[in-house]
DNA sequence: CAGTCGTGGTT
DNA sequence: TAACCAAGACT
């Protein structure tokens, strides 16, 4: 036998890998973007649109994506207009501008492939770290670690025993999951889905379902008697009066507008001028819209 | 590294 | 009801 009898009481990293992965086998949600016909397009698709907005709003919006641009050329092919028109209120709408700004550079100089290189991914606009990671471990099946918002909650608790990660995240973090990530391919990338899965379903942020967690009596939080978050509160956004909300106002405008809208028209819908104004600016540096000769304005590119 | 960037449901 | 939260990226 391999004796591995430690003197700590630690569970050893892979002691997580079956309980968690057995767990997302029964309780996976069977979402489109998880079918092998989805692809790796789709799975990009998909997680564009979930960086930060909620399965259940993204869920109708991907659909008419995928069927209305079933691969990157097709997409490629669009004014870049036309994806932040059907970007809907999905919110943060430089998403779709990136989005569509992926898929041309796909067209361009991958074939029209999703890349399957992890440096690869990373150089397309709206790639970061976790999406890079996702699309190579999803949607091909490649090791590795792959930490958003849940997992990292889900190591939080499990292992470091806080009820909450850092807000940023940490090189900490980072050698955790890699350490953590199991040995072959197949296993690290389900191992990816399912400790994913388990912070959203079950390792939630408010009010977790301890009761229903595989990894309970292995967690370090539970273990410690579920201690409260320490230090100053994490966050604290509003979003009433500020030139986001503004923003939003504007570029809903110009969604729901076939044709261009006069400048009245989008100075209607705040009535601070210099906010309108600065909101309008943002959005045009931003290239979410364009203002025509005429003076009017619209998505750019759309007829 | 902290600020910015949408939107809507939940507590 | 105000605050929190949701598969981040970029500057």
């Amino acid at each position: 036998m391999t004796a591995t009898s430690t003197t700590t009481r630690e569970a050893e990293p892979t002691a997580l890998h079956t309980p968690v992965i057995d767990w997302f086998d029964q309780h996976a949600r069977d979402l489109p973007w998880r079918r092998p016909e989805a692809g790796a397009w789709g799975v990009m698709v998909s997680e564009f649109m979930l960086q930060q907005t909620p399965v259940n709003r993204v869920l109708p919006v991907y659909e008419e994506w995928l069927t209305r641009w079933p691969r990157p050329a097709d997409l490629a092919a669009e004014a870049a207009g036309e994806a932040v028109r059907a970007w809907g209120r999905l919110g943060y709408p430089r998403r779709a501008l990136r989005l569509h700004g992926a898929a041309a550079a796909i067209a361009e100089r991958h074939g029209g492939d999703v890349p399957k290189d992890h440096h690869q991914l990373l150089a397309l606009p709206g790639v970061g770290e976790y999406t890079a990671a996702a699309v190579a471990s999803f949607a091909y099946g490649q090791r590795h670690a792959v930490l958003d918002t849940n997992v990292r909650r889900v190591f939080a608790r499990a292992v470091s025993g806080s009820q909450y990660p850092p807000n940023a995240t940490t090189a900490a973090e980072r050698k955790l999951a890699r350490m953590l990530l199991p040995e072959d391919d197949t296993t690290a990338s389900r191992w990816a889905a399912a400790t994913m899965e388990l912070g959203a379903l079950v390792c939630t942020a408010r009010t977790p379902s301890c009761g229903g967690c595989p990894i309970v009596d292995l967690c370090a939080w539970r273990g410690a008697g579920s201690p409260a978050h320490e230090g100053p509160p994490r966050r604290g956004q509003t979003y009433a009066g500020t030139d986001r909300q503004v923003r939003g106002k504007l570029l809903a405008v110009l969604r729901e507008s076939t044709r261009p809208v006069e400048r009245a028209a989008l100075d209607a819908v705040w009535h601070d001028p210099e906010q309108r104004s600065r909101a309008l600016t943002g959005l045009l540096t931003d290239g979410l819209v364009e203002r025509l000769p005429d003076g009017r304005y619209r998505l750019p590119g759309t007829d």
